[in-house]
DNA sequence: GCCGTTTTCGGCCCGACTGTTTTCAGTCG
């Protein structure tokens, strides 16, 4: 079997991270991690391709091509074994310490004889470290404290779900100071990766030490400061106990600003060298004739793209994956907005257990938000604890048309079906007929494996009356992974039957996750947007799912949500008049 | 190791913060 992308770049990767550690040339470095980048985001499958296919990816030289061609026929890159043999493990693990990179890790296993996170933390204790040249008491002890904390976590990476409250309300209070013009998230938690590594706020303002000073005295935030200077304040905070750098800018370089902080590294890189092939340098304060320096751009991000002759490119669609070239040859897509939906396919009301909102609450909420209708897609009654009877149900129907009235907005009556260990659902086809929306998901039996959790989808996309599969993958981001779909077999079942895929804007979920809304789109899958409120604010899911759908170039042709009610019913009609048994 | 609107060779993105080395290297994003 051909070995996928995903895999062939770790191996890069891996690559580019022992050659740092053996303090090889920091460019060959660079071209194996670019390389490991271009692998992960091309569309098709690498190890299928030929050396002339291969080197004409934008990213993979000869050298490349051969360790891709390599691995593929052998299993294994020579290089990299080689690499493993001399690299000690012990080495890779101390950098994994905040403030410990390559060059002291090195030294620290040279001179000290270091080979562990243990060995470290008995060098730093009994004061080796510290009497190293170029060391002393005061780095020592930030190691120190570094490797305190990593030791406390299993992971250097907090899902968004656990940060994006705290964040919201530290840049409300950052944006109610004085001397604030604006404030606004940056970093990969604008771009929302599915979890940070720490959260970069962006602040306007013509007085940073204030800004910087009451951020830092705001004892309900901030448990620690790691670094404060004249445009920085790296703080770690209290509730998530993530860090924070709050990056204090001019407002006219907030465009300039925005757009360096946003990242991704990779895209913001290419921006860079794009920059300097035509003259200008990009810093964070703006654009710049490199001969003259000149001013030409840096107050709006807008500007910014446009002096390097790009049209704006969203934050979400960041990553370096094709987006640049896109933008230069004016194919990026218009992707969808928060504004094209016209409603929200998966939601929920206290009619089923796990809700917390009365029905009438929840429409009202919805309608205020100016959806146009709204599915409520209570559990049915085969999930324990929580799922609505037949006789809960059918009294809900009752209040649908007249609470649409009220509020303005057409109602949807709508299920949450779940998936039997076989592929089946609560209810028999008479039954589910009379229901305008129908979403179906695994709640049980979550530890089977692959192949049984592809065959379960697959056969409950075979019942006419499944519209959509609720959150895919069942992950939920930091506490456990998705179930490893055959997404190939996936894909084809979904267009033969007409059945949608869900994106689920739950922050702990976004499943399906941007990459592989990208691979469905492809295959021509039809896409929904669920928010999975359970709660009013819950609502605001749909944000993180259209910023989910965005990653994964999504347009508004491609998200069942952007179609007004007879869109929706013809989708519906569609499948139960052409699928199996319709 | 990769790549080409100066180049098939010789470059390769930019700046802040920290600690400590009185002029800068290492790390980070």
């Amino acid at each position: 079997m051909a070995w996928t992308n995903t895999e062939i770049a770790r191996q890069l990767g891996e690559i580019a991270e022992l050659l740092r550690l053996d303090d090889a040339d920091a460019y060959r470095v660079r071209a194996y991690e670019r390389a490991a980048g271009a692998v992960g985001a091309a569309s098709e499958d690498l190890g299928q391709l030929s050396k002339s296919e291969l080197t004409d990816v934008h990213g993979i030289g000869s050298s490349t091509a051969d360790k891709i061609i390599e691995f593929q026929q052998h299993g294994e890159i020579g290089l990299l074994a080689e690499l493993r043999a001399r690299v000690s493990p012990g080495l890779v693990a101390m950098t994994r310490v905040p403030g410990l990179g390559p060059k002291l890790a090195r030294r620290l296993h040279d001179e000290l004889g270091l080979d562990s996170l243990d060995d470290l933390a008995a060098a730093l204790d009994d004061g080796r470290v510290a009497s190293l040249d170029g060391m002393g008491e005061k780095s020592a002890a930030k190691l120190a404290h570094a490797l305190e904390r990593i030791g406390a976590k299993d992971t250097d990476r907090t899902p968004v779900a656990d940060v994006l409250d705290f964040v919201a309300e530290l840049c409300r209070r950052l944006g109610d100071l004085e001397a604030v013009e604006r404030v606004d998230i940056a970093g990969s938690l604008r771009r929302l990766r599915e979890t940070v590594g720490d959260v970069d706020v962006l602040v306007a303002t013509d007085d940073p030490a204030a800004v910087s000073a009451s951020l830092r005295d705001d004892a309900e935030l901030v448990a620690e400061v790691l670094a404060e200077g004249d445009t920085k304040l790296s703080i770690i905070t209290r509730g998530p106990g993530v860090q924070v750098d709050v990056r204090l800018v001019p407002a006219d370089s907030w465009g300039a600003a925005l757009l360096y902080f946003t990242g991704s590294k990779a895209h913001t890189v290419r921006i860079r060298e794009r920059a300097v092939r035509r003259g200008l340098t990009v810093n964070e304060y703006g654009i710049d004739e490199r001969e003259s320096g000149k001013r030409v751009a840096g107050t709006t991000e807008e500007e910014a793209y446009a002096a390097l002759a790009l049209p704006w490119i969203p934050p979400t669609m960041r990553e370096d994956t094709g987006e640049i070239e896109a933008a230069d040859e004016g194919t990026l897509p218009r992707v969808v907005e928060e504004a094209d939906l016209q409603g929200d396919l998966h939601a929920h009301s206290d009619v089923s257990g796990d809700g917390k909102a009365s029905l009438e609450t929840m429409v009202k909420a919805a309608a205020e938000r100016g959806l146009r209708w709204w599915a409520v897609t209570d559990h049915a009654e085969n999930l324990t604890m929580n799922g609505a009877t037949r006789d809960e149900l059918l009294a809900r129907r009752e209040r649908l048309g007249p609470l649409g009235d009220k509020y303005g907005i057409t109602l949807l009556d709508g299920l949450e079906l779940n998936i039997d260990a076989q592929g089946g659902v609560d209810y028999d086809d008479d039954f589910l007929a009379t229901f305008d929306w129908c979403v179906a998901s695994i709640h049980s039996m979550l530890d089977r494996d692959s192949a049984q959790q592809t065959e379960r989808i697959c056969q409950a996309m075979t019942n006419p009356h499944v519209h959509t599969i609720g959150h895919p993958t069942g992950r939920q981001i930091g506490r456990r992974p998705g179930y490893e779909l055959d997404w190939e077999r996936v894909f084809e079942t979904a267009v033969a039957t007409g059945t949608a895929l869900e994106i689920n804007g739950s922050a702990r979920r976004l499943d399906i996750a941007g990459d592989i809304v990208r691979r469905a789109i492809d295959a021509g899958i039809t896409l929904t947007i669920g928010s999975d409120a359970h709660s009013v604010g819950d609502l605001d899911n749909l944000r993180w799912a259209v910023k989910t759908a965005q990653r994964g170039w999504a347009t508004v042709g491609d998200v069942l949500n952007c179609r007004d009610l007879d869109g929706v019913r013809g989708f519906v009609r569609a499948k139960r008049e052409d699928g199996p048994g319709g």
